[in-house]
DNA sequence: TCCTTACTTTCCAATGTGGAAAGTTATATC
DNA sequence: GATATAACTTTCCACATTGGAAAGTAAGGA
């Protein structure tokens, strides 16, 4: 068995943050940054490497008055987590009680 | 929701050989090596690595000639493990198609 | 005693991760 | 129109992790 795991995703933040976009359709910044407690910065960061993996897409829009980042998955990312997963849960499927 | 996940299991590699060694009472360095696929000084590394958490048990026994190591999880590398797949589920548990 | 096997440790380079602080940019407010 | 503020983005820096090569070690054979 070959189990490949896609680094992009797998960083503990990113693959939080991959499922948290997978469940919803667009999420803004902000609400990510809460979830995964992390500075500004660095989620900057995070989202800039799945962006240019072609993994999330970021839109920017004015929502009542304040601008916002908003989040989403793109199809290549919905699969790249799809593929991450089903890799997660193929290591898994060995292990009793899970 | 707090999803935290063990550094020391997270890791690709121990993740992997983690598993590997969740799956059965014991095995041994060589056939961890191979399937992992790595050097023997890293993989040297990792099993210290787990060592030193307490989530693994490295005997040195000589078997028909040879010496070898044998490696077996921990009751705490199992109850490590038990609760690092639990996080990981919960957080695909949003993902739809899982 | 020397050799071989089976790791272990050391050395070193490359990457990844995180926060602080400075920099940007698009609205509000005056 | 100038300035302030919010919401990120970039840069700077420190530190940890990861990996392989090569050198080191320990146990058993020839």
């Amino acid at each position: 068995m070959n189990f490949e795991l896609d680094p992009v995703i797998h960083a503990p933040n990113r693959l939080q943050m991959c499922c948290m976009l997978a469940a919803v359709d667009t999420i803004d910044f902000a609400t990510v940054r809460e979830a995964l407690d992390v500075s500004e910065s660095v989620l900057s960061k995070h989202v800039k490497t799945l962006e240019e993996a072609g993994y999330v897409k970021v839109r920017k829009a004015a929502s009542d008055g304040r601008q916002r980042t908003w989040l989403s998955l793109s199809k290549p990312g919905r699969e790249a987590l799809k593929g991450h997963l089903a890799t997660l849960k193929a290591m898994m499927a060995g292990v009793p009680e899970t």
